[in-house]
DNA sequence: AAGCCTTCCAACCGCATACCC
DNA sequence: CGGGTATGCGGTTGGAAGGCT
């Protein structure tokens, strides 16, 4: 027995929107709101529309503040880096953009942003084919995949200088990469920056406990912050879920750090049993990444060299770099207070 | 000018989860 | 607690628009 529609198909217009219905749709939620129930709403109105359809034009088109295209600098790197971190959990990274919404950067992402890094990649591998590569070579090292001058900050990629955006007061702020990395520990990272005593050489690890992570996923209400303080909030979670442990190391290369079991399920989603998580990616990690560098604890390799992405998506600039650490230590918000900004 | 190709984006579809009774 | 229904989400599609030959 199949499901019951959500709607009489045979009675209900599909297609694009005319000016007169999102007129009525528009002055009706405006004046009574959506009444908690998008399926009576059409026939309220006498749209013949499905519910869904109705919830959809509202909340990608209708309702207020909402932006179209012009996607500044600042946004793409917001959007690029959640996806390395989360994935295609559009609704989340929409969250963090006001005015956007979950499709406009599901559409902008597959059919700019992608290509835009894609022929950067290009650009650099080109770039390191004719020189780097050569020196690796030479040095006997067998593995070129990082470049030689990454050692500056194994653990993770160069960050860009942000410009500042003009984000009100009641907003998340994502217009650095404290702030983003903030997010990306909300999402189940972690990072020991053991060496941030020198000012000259931040060093920050970012550790990705995976089944704490994926217990997020799991659970989204979870309140990762609490009142506790940062490391004693992460070290609780770590007792609580942490039976494996890895690091997202160099551009986020992915290294297991410790753990005695098989290979977990969380990382086998992360790098290979889980499609979503890095197909598409192939463009921005390598196929060696994606489909040969990774070796499980029992033999097989669990170290993914990431560089070449992490400089795709956070390009060489050390002026920022201090206080970075800092900034991430002050900020605290909740995994629902990422997702839904101010509504909470 | 016409036909073909590519790009972009609004909208649809189906699944998973939340919610209610 | 379990079943039915509503909602939210992410993947996919279809067609309009613009570019190219």
């Amino acid at each position: 027995m199949g499901r019951a529609p959500c709607c009489d198909k045979a009675n209900v217009k599909k297609g694009p929107w005319s000016p007169e219905e999102d007129a009525k749709l528009k002055s009706y939620i405006e004046q009574h709101g959506t009444g908690g129930n998008w399926i009576a709403l059409p026939q309220k109105i006498g749209l013949k529309r499905c519910g869904k359809s109705c919830r959809l034009r509202w909340l990608n088109y209708l309702r207020p503040n909402i932006k179209h295209g012009g996607f500044s600098e600042e946004e793409d790197n917001i959007i690029c880096s959640l996806y390395i971190s989360i994935g295609s959990r559009w609704s989340i990274i929409a969250a963090q953009l006001p005015g956007r919404t979950d499709n406009d950067i599901k559409n902008y992402w597959n059919t700019r942003l992608k290509k835009k890094l894609l022929g950067k990649q290009r650009k650099e591998q080109q770039a390191r084919r004719s020189s780097g590569l050569k020196q690796e070579m030479k040095r006997g090292n067998g593995n070129p995949v990082v470049p030689a001058d990454n050692n500056q900050n194994p653990y993770w990629p160069e960050l860009p200088t942000l410009a500042p955006i003009p984000y009100s007061n009641h907003e998340p702020h994502f217009n650095d990469h404290a702030s983003i990395r903030k997010l990306l520990i909300k999402l189940g990272g972690k990072f020991s920056d053991d060496d941030q005593v020198s000012h000259n050489a931040i060093n920050p690890q970012f550790l990705v406990d995976v089944s704490y992570t994926q217990q997020l996923y799991d659970d989204q209400s979870i309140n990762v912050s609490s009142s506790a303080p940062m490391e004693e909030t992460l070290n609780n979670s770590d007792a609580q879920f942490a039976q494996t442990q890895y690091a997202i190391d160099g551009a986020a290369g992915l290294q297991m750090l410790q753990g005695e079991s098989s290979f977990p399920a969380g990382l086998e989603q992360m790098v290979g049993g889980n499609p979503p998580r890095l197909e598409g990616l192939e463009f921005l990690l390598g196929d060696d990444m994606v489909n040969n560098r990774i070796r499980t604890n029992y033999g097989t390799e669990s170290m993914i060299d990431c560089g070449e992405m992490g400089s795709l998506i956070f390009p060489p600039d050390a002026s920022n770099r201090g206080g970075i650490i800092q900034q991430r230590l002050l900020q605290e918000c909740t995994f629902d207070e990422l997702r839904y900004p101010g509504q909470l």
